[in-house]
DNA sequence: TTCATAATTGCATGTCTTTGCAGATATGAT
DNA sequence: ATCATATCTGCAAAGACATGCAATTATGAA
């Protein structure tokens, strides 16, 4: 099979599995830095069995990696500046709308670029 | 809704849309400029009913336009910037191999990069 | 051991997505 | 008008995803 077709199908694999928004949620989640399932279970108010799910497809993508301590399951992003690459995909967000939700926008930017990772400041 | 559950929503589309190797192969396509539907079926080796529906998918989107010239359409990205978006994402793909297919990546890194936008240079 | 908490797994269901193929449109040439 | 070329639309079958809920495992505490 030619590179490039390979290349396509990889790539769109990686987009596939950040293409669902509990997922995106968790990643900027995790952004900050390392987090329990629990916490996450609360922050982002979704149901457990569900981010137990995410996070396993995750996993076996390698997008996040696990950390146990006892009966807490602990979460980060093995590629931190996968946040960062995400958080640009907005710029063609802004694109596609007709201006009206821009302000959410503007406002989940900031959001999530203020909490910035502390694993990936180079 | 929070404004964080909405952008993640948004984000999570434009995922959804680019997360298809065919489409990905047309956005790379039109890097350097726009095509007409012919020359995309012609030179990516796809049925032309299907490069067709992934243009009016993108189309509907506002990820590609359209420019007709007699019986010829053109496509060419709204936003030029988007096809190098894309590329950024292979740096989370190798992150996920075990170092076999990574000839392939640099190889379709290398002739993506090549052929740059006559249109996104600044 | 027994109980509560943390997290995962399995399964049924409903919903999108992809794909191929046939048929329909539109345009330009003869 | 007729034909060939370029492109699109519609539809059905197959496959992939998401989701909720019940059941299960694992760990630490009483």
């Amino acid at each position: 099979m030619p590179d490039r077709k390979v290349v396509a199908k990889e790539l769109a694999e990686i987009f596939k599995i950040v293409a669902n928004p509990d997922r995106i949620r968790i990643i900027e989640e995790l952004r900050a830095g390392e987090k329990d399932v629990k916490t996450l279970v609360e922050v982002l108010e979704l149901p457990g069995p569900r981010v137990s799910q995410h996070l396993s497809l995750m996993r076996a993508h390698r997008i996040v990696e696990e950390r146990r301590d006892g009966r807490h399951h602990h979460y980060s992003l093995t590629q931190p500046d996968m946040a960062n690459w995400i958080i640009e995909g907005l710029d063609f967000v802004e694109g596609r709308l007709n201006g009206v939700s821009k302000v959410s926008i503007t406002k989940a930017r900031e959001l999530w670029s203020a909490q910035k990772s502390n694993q990936t400041i180079k």
